[in-house]
DNA sequence: CAACGGACCTGCCTGC
DNA sequence: TGCAGGCAGGTCCGTT
């Protein structure tokens, strides 16, 4: 389910609801998702204000001040903000219950996301330390990905989405981006210039930042914490469109294939 | 190092 | 209707 957008999303919608609440009961009800949940979590939870809700790449923050819960969403899970004596469903693994009052619901069908705890700076966890910049961060520049670039053969694409290259960029929005800066996504990333390297730059900051104020995209099952879908479906120009006209040239006809493991959306015509 | 295949899970959709 | 097979928004690990 989620890239960054739909992780940001999350972050924006929960974190009002909770920044600045104290925490009065933590169930954990299913302990195997990607690392185990530490059924203990309570004990160090229970009494303790949550500070600020941050993000990380796709990670979610949660800082209580002696310690962060690291939070991430997988390929299936969502966070919700609930009243308390919500029914608990299929895959409801873990609840943050806040002053009484607020219930915070970690859902994950196919258990690749994690919860843990780090009493230390998160920023030095395992997890962490080896990500790339944000996509918003000057070191992401054209000049950093062509240096980067010259040790790699493989496709650009595949390049993108590695989270040591930089972070948030999924499936979905490296079509998105590639489509927008005219590059093919097969393309060796150390065979694409600088100058179109500036343009990919723009073109992932501009993509990221439309679907965060779209809310996200909903393929099937993303929610946002209120339960509503993210919009920014309705914008995407390639991902899941084979067949379809190309919306940037109009004449090409956008093709499905895959690279790198993942199914991956271009325009023939227009990405080079 | 980088590239690649596979693993981890469940649910949903398609086609027979 | 039932069932097998394929596919899904993400990472991590082992091998070459």
């Amino acid at each position: 389910m989620p890239e960054l957008p739909e992780v940001e999303t999350t972050r924006r919608g929960v974190a009002p609801h909770l920044e600045g609440r104290r925490v009065s009961a933590v169930h954990v009800r299913e302990t195997r998702l990607r690392q185990p949940v530490d059924p203990a979590l309570a004990r160090l939870l229970e009494g303790v204000t949550l500070q600020r809700v941050q993000r990380r790449a796709k990670y979610l923050l949660l800082d209580f001040g002696h310690g962060t819960l690291i939070v991430h969403l997988g390929m299936s899970g969502s966070l919700r903000v609930l009243e308390p004596g919500t029914p608990v469903q299929k895959h409801d693994h873990v609840d943050l219950v806040f002053e009484e009052r607020t219930v915070l619901r970690l859902r994950d069908p196919r258990r690749f996301g994690l919860m843990v705890w780090t009493p230390d700076d998160p920023a030095q966890h395992p997890l962490l330390t080896e990500l790339g910049p944000e996509p918003w961060d000057p070191a992401f520049s054209a000049d950093y990905l062509a240096e980067l670039a010259r040790s790699r053969s493989g496709a650009v694409k595949s390049f993108l989405m590695d989270g040591k290259v930089v972070v948030g960029v999924g499936n979905i929005y490296a079509s998105e981006s590639l489509h927008r800066a005219g590059i093919h996504p097969a393309r060796p990333a150390r065979r694409v210039a600088k100058a179109r390297y500036a343009a990919l730059v723009d073109a992932v900051r501009e993509v990221l930042d439309q679907a965060i104020s779209f809310g996200g995209t909903t393929l099937r099952d993303f929610t946002r914490d209120d339960g509503k879908p993210g919009y920014f479906r309705n914008e995407l120009r390639v991902y899941d469109r084979a067949g379809a006209q190309c919306l940037r040239c109009g004449t090409g006809a956008i093709r499905q294939r895959v690279i790198g493991q993942r199914m991956s959306y271009f325009c023939p015509q227009c990405q080079r």
